[in-house]
DNA sequence: TGTACATCAGTGAACGCGCGTTCACTGATGTAC
DNA sequence: TGTACATCAGTGAACGCGCGTTCACTGATGTAC
């Protein structure tokens, strides 16, 4: 019998790296970024701190392999949006996101980790590439040339709005949704009519 | 003869509250808010570390002192280019600052300081402030039930405008002033015709 | 099927570090007489 | 004008803390024969 579920209490973990990253997440939610320990996100998995060195280089390479795993699913996410009704939905999914992940939406865009670093830099580029599919995206339903500053736009109003959300500036979150509408409302005005898929 | 600029190496320091402050600002710069460190601003003063506490409550009162500084500092700036050409000048100002001091910018309106702690209201509380001031000169050119709206609205694009730029997402300076002219530019579309003054 | 052994994923102890803050102190200042 | 003294703004030493990381180690795993 190979190593099954029935072998909790162990010597060897069984998916320590998915667990440290599980750890590292929670963490993040509840203290943001600067929250992020190696002692404690062991600690809390139940394992010594050195154990994660057999599968991180440093604390540095966990908070980047949370930040991949949060672009990830922030694409996912947006991918499914996309069906619906366009620029609307798609900003109401990217804040909904960073609401529910407040502590990995600031790791992502905000400045938790040393810009220098070489971490930072791979932050940098993940957002570079996020940003570069906005605008992919609407090449196909403005002219080129407005693709740039419209994806601008539209990238500053949500991550703008995302922050004010998750640092509680906009009241209650049930205030806060009617609020964050208004707001992406208003935005579109600014838009030129949409080519619709 | 009172104290005087001839007695630079005096036992007492002269403004020594002043001289912390400057040095927290420009260990602000350096590091973001995670450099702000009590010891560190002491050192750069020339100074031991439990000086600074016949001067401030502990290292929350200083950075809570600085942020004052950065609202009353970028408030006269606002107030000085209303009489401009309206929201788009103001738009340009708000960014400019947060990009003349992009760490005192953090401290202000990012995660710098823990949320629950006494600093940390107090900021939230400012910034709170600053929106309403924003929200009451919007009152006075625009219907009064769109004013928080177009407030928000406002806010949303240039905090994220100012954070990109400042977190470099934007490109080298001189193409960053393009593109958040840009984005100022697009952002102007949204609004109703505003009474001029 | 059983056993030697290489490999790998854990362990506890220890390193040096910088931090915020407290303490008992001392040197400088300026005021009352 | 001179002096005693209260007040205040500094000092150095020390506290306890948690951190990231390194080290030599050991227990578990699974493969070759």
């Amino acid at each position: 019998m190979s190593r099954t579920a029935k072998h909790e209490d162990t010597y060897h973990h069984g998916d320590l790296r998915k667990a440290l990253l599980d750890s590292a997440r929670i963490l993040l939610e509840e203290g943001g970024p600067p929250a992020l320990s190696l002692r404690e996100i062991a600690r809390r998995v139940g394992v010594s701190a050195p154990a994660a060195y057999h599968h991180f280089r440093n604390l540095e390479a966990i908070a980047q392999a949370v930040a991949e795993q949060g672009f990830g699913e922030l694409s996912a996410a947006l991918d499914n949006a996309r069906s619906g009704d366009g620029v609307n939905a798609m900003g109401m999914v990217y804040i909904g996101f960073a609401q529910a992940n407040p502590g990995l939406y600031r790791l992502m865009f905000s400045d938790g980790l040393a810009a220098k670093s070489q971490a930072g830099a791979a932050l940098r580029a993940m957002r570079a590439q996020a940003f570069a599919t906005l605008r992919t995206a609407l090449e196909a339903q403005v002219p080129p040339d407005q693709a740039r500053s419209l994806a601008l736009y539209l990238w500053s109003v949500t991550h703008g709005l995302a922050l004010l959300a998750i640092d509680g500036q906009l009241g209650g979150a049930e205030q806060a949704q009617g609020q964050i509408a208004q707001v992406l409302e208003v935005t579109g005005r600014a838009l030129p009519p949409l080519a619709t898929s």
